[in-house]
DNA sequence: CTGTTAGCGCATTCAA
DNA sequence: TTGAATGCGCTAACAG
């Protein structure tokens, strides 16, 4: 299989022309069935497969979506990922695949073009967004021939977007902490920078009545880079400047790990002394000791509706590059272990 | 940006013809400064960016590399994507994904001939090997008209192999349970089909010096499927046939936290009563109470290298196709941390 | 230094 | 039901 087998291979090998041999590849009706039988006959017989980058140029699609991403260790972007793999290749379409390898990657500019060049029929964006670098993202998206589908962002007009309702997320884990009877609620969050820790925390304010410039606040926050390492580290310095914190929420499970071995430490039991709430619902969140109460989130689910709604704009140009902004929502869950539950252990404990 | 723009549309509006431009985009040194300059401006202008599938279909390359893997949320198959990807755009190539979702998955063929029609230049093929499998994946990429690599897999005639070294790795994790003075070492490994489970067992193996039909390994090992909950159970089983057992070798990580929870429920101390080595070293195995001792490896190295082999067959085709195996190797390394530390305990233990 | 000619592999006209 | 001509956007080879 040195050379590579062409459409005129098999129309020669067949008798026939080029065209013939096309309509039968592409299950054109207008062929009649002995001829049809016999070209795919020599089809396979010669190992012939399509050339799509020659189909491609003519058609002006090349049904292959550019997928953007950041970092795959840091969170869920992996089963994000495999969500959007699955669905598109359910309905056809290929993955290219760019990953940037820091936030304040300067190629965004780069990578549109390049996609551009590749010819992609659309593109879903989910590098995690940055409160300032979104109106950017925003602008250079309307200017794109190819729809776009950007992934947990706040709105701005012209976008086509796809969330986790992670604000609704921190309130799941803040009153479902209320309810446990706790009372003094800290929180652990992402970097500041980030969208998706920003909602988070939003959710947590709001739950807890706090007013946007309440001063209080600062007392019962701490921040930290999504690590274990750094978990570990935010929960030793919140409980030093705050000691009756009686809860934490934890924007996501890996610092939630660190928090527990700094309460370990500490000698504060959880959760007795200390409830906490994580966020993702890693799969080893329910191996913890003990098992972590996590906000869980489909990110294959999140994946598949992104392919979803960016195969709606591909079919209906129309309705891309409209005005006005258009939010698909997924809605996280609360997955309830011990790590939050001391209602029962009340009656027993002596302490 | 309706209409796409064209190299002939820059060339008209510069009033040149359509190759001037040509070679001012590819950087040919044959045009003048002056041209240079006002063409440049043009492009950029009018946002023109070259269609990369013309091109292509010109030149017979697509700088396009085919990544097959497997379902990204068992092991470090994100690292290793990250390494791929990391290193395929350093060197000016995109990364066209598929992912496998079940590993008797009987797409083979089709994605093959996909990633033939796709026109790749080389493919990297990282989807965990089966003893039963191997051999028929080797022939049928002796037929493909690029460059194949192969991930983790036993040599066959004709592969070109990049492997991480995991028989070194079960090795180092047995050999250091000894040298910590454990008497009776059980092992825990992945599902039986796989090649990499297959190899940690054969190093836990051979540096107990276990023959190869010896009976008592049966007595000593348990078959997981690299979850926790398996691990869980894994432990609960092995203890119980082989009560003084009193270290284990768990063939990841994941399994190692499940071992954990059953080790605790049965009131075993770690690294007293049991000491414990895993494998992969995920990023929270420092987090685990006590911190897990476990075989490191680097898996977006690993990756990395796949990338520069399949360039060197991209670039040498002479070099492809030779009848001989050529397999790369990556080591894995020990990090000891308190799960397999008995050492410095026994002087101080009361027990 | 620049332009002309030709063609990559295929599908979309149109004609037979 | 089949075939011939045309061109997608671009570059290689040549000519000027």
């Amino acid at each position: 299989m040195n050379h590579k087998v062409t459409l005129k291979d098999v129309a020669k090998e067949a008798g026939v022309s080029t065209q013939t041999v096309s309509r039968v590849i592409n299950n054109h009706p207008d062929v009649s069935e002995a001829t049809r039988q016999r070209i795919k006959a020599i089809v396979s017989k010669l190992g012939y497969s399509p050339n799509i980058i020659a189909r491609s140029l003519i058609q002006g699609k090349t049904h292959t979506l550019g997928i953007v991403g950041f970092g795959l260790e840091y969170y869920g972007s992996s089963s994000l990922l495999m969500g959007i793999e699955s669905k598109a290749s359910e309905l056809g379409y290929s993955v290219l695949l760019t990953l940037l390898n820091e936030l304040d990657d300067p190629r965004m500019d780069q990578i549109l073009n390049h996609l551009v060049s590749q010819q992609v029929d659309g593109l879903i964006w989910t590098v995690p967004a940055r409160k300032n670098e979104e109106d950017i993202l925003s602008e250079k998206i309307r200017n794109t021939s190819f729809p776009v589908i950007i992934l947990n962002k706040d709105a701005a007009p012209g976008d086509n977007l796809v969330n986790l309702d992670n604000r609704y997320g921190g309130r799941l884990a803040t009153q479902h902490l209320l309810d446990q009877g706790y009372q003094k609620i800290g929180i652990i969050t992402g970097p500041p920078t980030w969208w998706e820790s920003e909602e988070r925390v939003e959710g947590w304010k709001e739950t807890l009545g706090l007013a946007q410039n309440d001063p209080g606040t600062e007392r019962l926050m701490v921040h930290g880079s999504w690590t274990s390492q750094s978990g570990e580290e935010a929960l030793n310095e919140l409980l030093a400047k705050s000691p009756d914190i009686d809860a934490v929420f934890v924007c996501n499970d890996q610092m939630s790990l660190g928090a527990y071995r700094a309460a370990h430490k500490l000698g504060k039991r959880i959760p007795e002394d200390l409830g906490l709430v994580g966020f993702d619902d890693i799969q080893e969140a329910g191996y913890f000791s003990p098992p972590l109460t996590t906000v869980h989130q489909n990110r294959r689910d999140l994946g598949a509706l992104a392919v979803t709604r960016v195969m709606e704009l591909i079919r209906d140009p129309k309705k891309n590059k409209l005005p006005d902004q258009n939010v698909s929502w997924i809605i996280p869950s609360l997955v309830v272990r011990e790590s939050s539950i001391r209602q029962k252990k009340e009656k027993n404990s002596i302490s």
